[in-house]
DNA sequence: TCAGTCGGTATACAAATGTATACACCCACA
DNA sequence: TGTGGGTGTATACATTTGTATACCGACTGA
C-alpha cells in the first residue's frame, strides 16, 4: 500500500502548494520544490527519477484525497432524502476543503502533459460511472431514462462541477448562487431529457399550458 | 486600431505556439519566445514591457480572431433553419481550425494569472450574451423561457463547449460523438428549463404517458 | 541634409537551474 | 559488533535565464 510519509510527503505537497498558487504541475523546479518543502535540493532524487515521476505521485496522491471523499459523499446522501440538494452541496464543499487538488486537477486535465491527462480522465469517468450506478440504484430520478442516458448525464455533470467548483472555490459571495445554478443544471439535464424523443410539436402540444411565471 | 505586424507579431505566435504545445502563457521564457520566433532575445524588450504584458496581447490577438469567427458564424446561423446542428458544428470546426488559441484559452481560464483569468472570463460572458440575444431574436427555442433563463443556459454552454473542444480537437475518431452529445445537451437544458416550475408530482403526471423507447 | 525614432543585434553579467560526486547520520539486522 | 541501505546534506559546475548597456541600419519629417 506504500503510503507516502517523511520528505516524499513534504515533496508532493509542497509541489500542490506551488502547483496551486503559480502555474502547473509540469513547470515546477526543482529547487523551488526542495526550498518550499525545506529540504535540500538533491533530496528530491532520493525519491523521484525526474519531475515526471514526482507529478505522477501527486495525482495518486490526489485521487486517494478524492476517493475518501466520494465515499464520505455516498454515506452523507444515503442517509438523506433531499437528495440533489445536499449531494450538490456537498461536493462543492468537499471542493473547498480540498482547493488545492481541486485546481491542479482542473488545470492538469487539459494540461500539457498526455499521462497525466489519461489518469485524470480515467479519474473522472470511475466517478461519472459510480454517479450514474447511484442514481440508478437509488431511483433518484425520474423513470423513464435508459442507463445509457444517465451515465452520459452524469459524465456531463461531473465534468460540470468539476470546473465550477474553482469559481465556487475563489468568489464566496457566489458560493449560494453557484451551487443553486448547479442544481437547476442537473435537473434540465434529466428533465430535457425525459422529452428527448419528441419532436419540437409534440414538445409544443406537450407544454402548451405551461408558461414561465416568475 | 493597432494591427499586430512583423517581430512582435512573430513573438506572439511564438508564444501561442510554445504555450499549446508546452505549457501555459504565464511560464514561458523569454529567450525560448525569442528563440521559437527567430529574434535576438533583446528584441522583446522593444515590444513588450515584460511576461505579462504579452501575455494580454496574446489574448487580444485570440479575443480578435474569436470575433471575426463569431461574425461568420452569425452569418451561417442567418441562412439556416436546422440551427442547432448546424451551428454546433460549426462552432467545434472553429475551435478545431483555432486549435492554438482555443487551447491557450481553456489553459488561462483557470490558470495562474488573475489578469488573463478576468480578461478572459469577460470574453465569454460577452459571448454567452451574444449567443442568448441572437436566440431571443431569431427565436430559436421553445417559448416560455424567460430572458433570464435563457442568459443563464448560454452561460453554461459557451463554457461547456469550451472544455468539450479541448476533446473535439484531440480525439478525431470522438467527433461526431462529441457534436451529437453536445446537441443534446443543448436540447436537454432548454426542454429542461421549460419544466423548471413544475414539482416532482406534477413532472410525473405530465410525463406519465412518455417512456424512452430506444 | 540631418536628427530622431523604430526595430533589431552583440556582448556582458549576476542569478538561478538541473545534476554529479562525495560525505554524514540513523536504523535494522547478521 | 559491524555493515549496508535509506534519507538527508555540502559543494561544485556547466547551462540557462532575465536584463543592462551599447551599437547599427532604415525610415521619416523638417
Amino acid at each position: 500500500m506504500s503510503v507516502i510519509t517523511g520528505g516524499k510527503l513534504k515533496l508532493v505537497q509542497a509541489a500542490l502548494k506551488l502547483a496551486t498558487e503559480r502555474s502547473n504541475l509540469t513547470s515546477l523546479g526543482l529547487r523551488e520544490l526542495a526550498r518550499e518543502a525545506g529540504l535540500n535540493p538533491n533530496t528530491f532524487y532520493r525519491h523521484f527519477k525526474n519531475l515526471d515521476e514526482l507529478g505522477l505521485q501527486v495525482l495518486g496522491y490526489i485521487a486517494g484525497e478524492m476517493k475518501a471523499g466520494v465515499r464520505e459523499l455516498r454515506m452523507v446522501a444515503e442517509s438523506s432524502e433531499q437528495a440533489a440538494t445536499n449531494t450538490v452541496a456537498f461536493v462543492y464543499n468537499y471542493f473547498l476543503e480540498n482547493k488545492a487538488a481541486t485546481t491542479v486537477a482542473v488545470r492538469e486535465l487539459y494540461g500539457p502533459s498526455p499521462i497525466l491527462r489519461r489518469a485524470l480522465e480515467q479519474q473522472l469517468n470511475a466517478s461519472a460511472r459510480e454517479m450514474a450506478e447511484d442514481i440508478l440504484d437509488r431511483g433518484l430520478i425520474p423513470r423513464g431514462l435508459s442507463e445509457q442516458t444517465v451515465q452520459e448525464i452524469s459524465h456531463m455533470t461531473i465534468r460540470y462541477i468539476l470546473f465550477r467548483a474553482m469559481d465556487y472555490i475563489e468568489k464566496p459571495a457566489q458560493r449560494e448562487a453557484i451551487q443553486q445554478e448547479t442544481e437547476r443544471f442537473i435537473n434540465r439535464q434529466f428533465r430535457g431529457a425525459l422529452l428527448d424523443h419528441l419532436s419540437n410539436d409534440e414538445l409544443d402540444a406537450l407544454t402548451s399550458g405551461l408558461a414561465e411565471t416568475d
